[in-house]
RNA sequence: GGGCCGGUGGUCUAGUGGUAUGACACCGCCUUGACGUGGCGGCGGUCGCAGGUUCGAAUCCUGCCCGGCCCA
């Protein structure tokens, strides 16, 4: 036992124990140990943006107080670190750093341009987990862009191709014009804009009809004219001919449930393709598809003198080339709701092209199944992987129009258009510097082949995160480590990471990827608007990290708020965490003080009744702190540990005991031994929390040896047989009246420690008269009194809260 | 339009049947032999609104209002 030094500093002592945990290895999994429980955790790889922002803090803080609590709880826990590297912004970045576009240098000089520039991120990212306290095993750090990780990607994609349940075809897909690629329904994002609704002739045999439109400049691809069938209105049209104004096409007007007859003028045209209602109608009315924009935004051939426009330059081009003619009605403002590209805000076409696709659809039904079958936190999480599963209209296209991403393994026969899928055995490989081993079309014989220059989808590579982390597919074993424990994650990417993995693996190896998954909230700045370098209510991780240290941004992250809500960022949950860690280590220290002359192996003599109260009273924290955790309420159980040290432990008993360790006097080497085991617990308790200052504390009074740590010691059992009720019930009442005496002090204006005449305390009866009597040492010494008498009726004076038939007086000695 | 979440003292938050948890802010007292960038204590809430179930509701049910997220 070494006295603790008066003066600490916490962010110094940080850095020396994430320094030592890393030197000694004590996070390291062991692949090879067979007989302890294995707890894998699918831990995020982030995206390298070289920010690690407090929302990544939130959910890293979660990740490892799981770890930490299952490694005490005896499980040889998995905590592995990788990074999600390829993607559409390094591209962008790169692009601008070299001042090049991207199709200035060759594929794999471009490639090798993203990975230098992804590179000098990924260390600023590492020294951030590394900062926050992780108990990560960095022995198992990846990057999702060396080939041995993306040759696990290709191996997926065959193996998924000759299953059947990847295909290449012609689909409607998202499209972003700006980025030329196409994306997926996850990737689509929906922002309400002022729109204008212009009401267009379209002629008729007779007359006219007139149809509302938000999108004029899809006149040239209209295929149809469609009215609800109930229409009166338009009953005797259907199965006529409309003519489309400055086209003079002959369309059908055909019937469909699906318009609504009061927007608009109830009449519609379908183009091939405004949005995706037109996608719908367009396969249930098997109507033709005509091909109007190309893959920047601009109006193809098919739109006649208006090819080579964009879009926007279209509708302007028609709309007046339509008042021209007479043939605009009206215009009028409306609010409609557009779906623009997630990463550009471009707002998207729905464009027809040859793309390759994962059937997901059809595993819709297992993913709603599993969804149920598995644990979530909090439980209606659920439901975001569950409703958008159900939601999803298209397969995911898989295929994306870009450079720094995993190849797709595939070449085509130049003669035959064959299409040639690698074997497992050349991966990885890029087709587009290497031809396939196979030499020759097995169809045709032809020699020559054509690289597929399309890449995958990144959210391809990371979800595969469950089987990397496993071993997949090299180690023998890696179903041992299958699926994993726990999936952490966001709720805003339930919908991508959460469910991909579901699919892939359903697919893949026909099991859920993850037995359980944890979610954690946004972080809210203090406008109470989710954190966003754009909104100005930023706060960086740095700042808080060199302000107030690890520990303390750990408490707001796990003290904030419930699992999966929204978390506000204050300055003052992060100082508060930091007064509370001042308060821990000062009674520490006072206990380091008194317990220098303590052998615990002698154990403590005869305990007294406070001294049993506290003991009881720390199995009742103990269950509930491993309760919560059980089920990751890291709020409730940080929140216990915390009131429970500052109230139970330093206000009440220690404030209690001081006299029998001042004094040494009898019952002072019980106050010992329970001071000893209740800062031990404590100390245990709030271990995965503030990993550092409980080392930090536990090394200097109750380190066994060389390489001992506290996170090596092992969580305490709850022991029922340990809570003493009786003694509750009377350290309760003994405790209020303290607390009620130095109260009454406090409202005359005494000094805390003002020495009393006589106190008379009136118990109400004779049992709650034996009780005080019990304690009546500690109580008479801890408020001063040189004589206490305890009556077993009511009687006048000050009333104890909570007590309302206890009562007491006392005389003020008028000295100290 | 649909789904989900939330609406608790000035602010944030815990709490799924028994008159409400804690933090911060505010006010007061205290330099007490662990703690003054601290300690102790206090003020402060008809738990969004209206019905219903119940001996009893913040907590269950119904409807409504407001906010957020996701989707169409």
């Amino acid at each position: 036992m070494e006295r603790l030094p008066k003066r600490v500093d916490f962010l110094e002592v940080e850095r020396k124990w994430e320094r030592l945990w890393e030197e000694w290895g004590i996070y390291r999994f062991d692949w090879e140990d067979e007989t302890r429980p294995v707890y894998v955790i699918d831990t995020p790889p982030p995206y390298p943006s070289g920010d690690f922002h407090m929302g990544n803090v939130l959910n890293w803080t979660y990740i490892d107080i799981a770890a930490r609590y299952k490694r005490m709880r005896g499980y040889n826990v998995l905590f592995p670190q990788g990074w999600d590297c390829h993607g559409l912004p390094t591209e962008v970045a790169t692009e601008k750093a070299h001042n090049i576009r991207r199709s200035d240098v060759p594929p794999d000089e471009f490639r090798r341009l993203c990975e230098e520039w992804v590179s000098q991120y990924i260390d600023i990212m590492k020294q951030a987990i590394i900062r926050l306290g992780c108990s990560v095993d960095w022995s198992t750090e990846y990057r999702t862009m060396d080939p041995r990780y993306w040759r696990k990607t290709q191996l997926s994609f065959i193996l998924l191709y000759r299953k059947g349940l990847i295909y290449r075809g012609e689909h409607p897909i998202n499209w972003c014009p700006r980025c030329e690629t196409a994306i997926a329904d996850a990737e689509v994002e929906h922002r309400t804009k002022k729109g204008r609704l212009a009401y267009i002739r379209f002629g008729l045999r007779e007359g006219h009809l007139l149809i509302a439109t938000t999108r004029p400049e899809y006149i040239p691809a209209c295929v149809a004219v469609a009215v609800h069938p109930e229409d009166e209105r338009y009953r005797d049209l259907i199965g006529e001919k409309a003519v489309t104004p400055l086209f003079h096409r002959e369309v059908e007007i055909v019937a469909d449930e699906e318009v609504d007859p009061s927007f608009g003028t109830g009449a519609m045209m379908i183009c091939t393709y405004g949005d995706k209602a037109d996608v719908s109608a367009v396969a249930r009315l098997n109507l033709p598809v005509i091909k109007l924009v190309d893959e920047r935004g601009r109006v193809t051939e098919a739109g006649g003198r208006y090819a080579g426009m964009t879009v926007e330059e279209a509708r302007e081009a028609i709309l007046e080339d339509l008042g021209e003619e007479g043939l605009l009605e009206r215009v009028e403002e409306i609010d409609q709701d557009v779906g623009v590209c997630w990463r550009c805000k471009t707002p998207i076409e729905i464009l027809v092209k040859e793309q390759w696709f994962m059937r997901t659809k059809a595993l819709t039904e297992e993913v709603v199944k599993t969804a149920l079958e598995i644990k979530w936190f909090p439980d209606y999480m659920k439901y975001r992987l569950i409703d958008w599963a159900k939601s999803l209209d298209w397969d995911w296209v898989i295929s994306r129009q870009r450079v720094f991403a995993t190849p797709i393994p595939v070449w085509y026969c130049a003669d035959c258009g064959e299409i040639i899928v690698a074997d497992p055995e050349e991966l990885p490989v890029d087709p587009k510097t290497t031809p396939p081993r196979v030499g020759r079309c097995p169809k045709c014989g032809g020699r020559r082949f054509i690289p597929e220059r399309d890449v995958l989808d990144t959210w391809f590579d990371s979800s595969l995160s469950c089987a990397h982390h496993a071993g997949w597919p090299d180690r023998p074993d890696w179903r041992r480590f299958y699926p994993n424990d726990l999936h952490p994650s966001g709720h805003d990417i339930i919908r991508t990471w959460a469910y991909y993995l579901m699919v892939r693996s359903l697919a893949l190896f026909g099991e859920t990827p993850y037995k359980a998954v944890l979610i954690n909230g946004m972080v809210l700045g203090s406008d109470g608007r989710k954190m966003s370098k754009s909104l100005g209510n930023y706060v960086p991780t740095p700042e808080v990290f060199s302000r107030y240290g690890a520990d303390a941004a750990r408490q707001w992250a796990a003290g904030g708020g419930s699992t999966g809500s929204d978390i506000p960022f204050r300055w003052e949950d992060v100082e508060y965490g930091r007064r509370f860690m001042r308060k821990l280590w000062n009674a520490c220290r006072f206990a380091s003080i008194q317990l220098e002359d303590f052998n615990p192996e002698e154990g403590g003599g005869e305990l007294m009744v406070l001294d049993r109260w506290l003991l009881s009273r720390l199995e009742r924290l103990t269950e509930e702190v491993t309760e919560a955790l059980e089920g990751y309420q890291f709020s409730t159980a940080l929140n216990a540990i915390r009131n429970f040290t500052w109230h139970t432990l330093c206000d009440h008993y220690i404030e209690a005991v001081k006299h029998r360790l001042y004094r040494g006097e009898k019952g002072r080497s019980a106050a010992q031994s329970t001071l000893y085991q209740a800062i031990y617990r404590v100390l245990q308790l709030l271990a995965p929390f503030c990993p550092h200052i409980t080392e930090e504390i536990y090394q200097r009074m109750f380190s066994r040896g060389p390489r001992d740590s506290i996170h090596l010691t092992r969580w305490p059992e709850a022991d029922r047989s340990r809570v003493d009720e009786a003694a509750e019930r009377m350290g309760d009442v003994i405790v209020a009246v303290i607390r009620e005496v130095r109260r009454e002090k406090n409202r005359r204006g005494l000094p805390l420690n003002a020495e009393l005449g006589r106190l008379t305390i009136y118990a109400g009866d004779a049992s709650t008269k034996r009780a005080l009597e019990a304690g009546i040492e500690d109580l008479a010494a801890t408020v001063k009194a040189s004589e206490v008498e305890v009556l077993p009726v009511k009687g006048e004076g000050v009333a104890v809260e909570g007590y309302p038939d206890i009562s007491f007086t006392f005389t003020d000695t008028g000295g100290t």
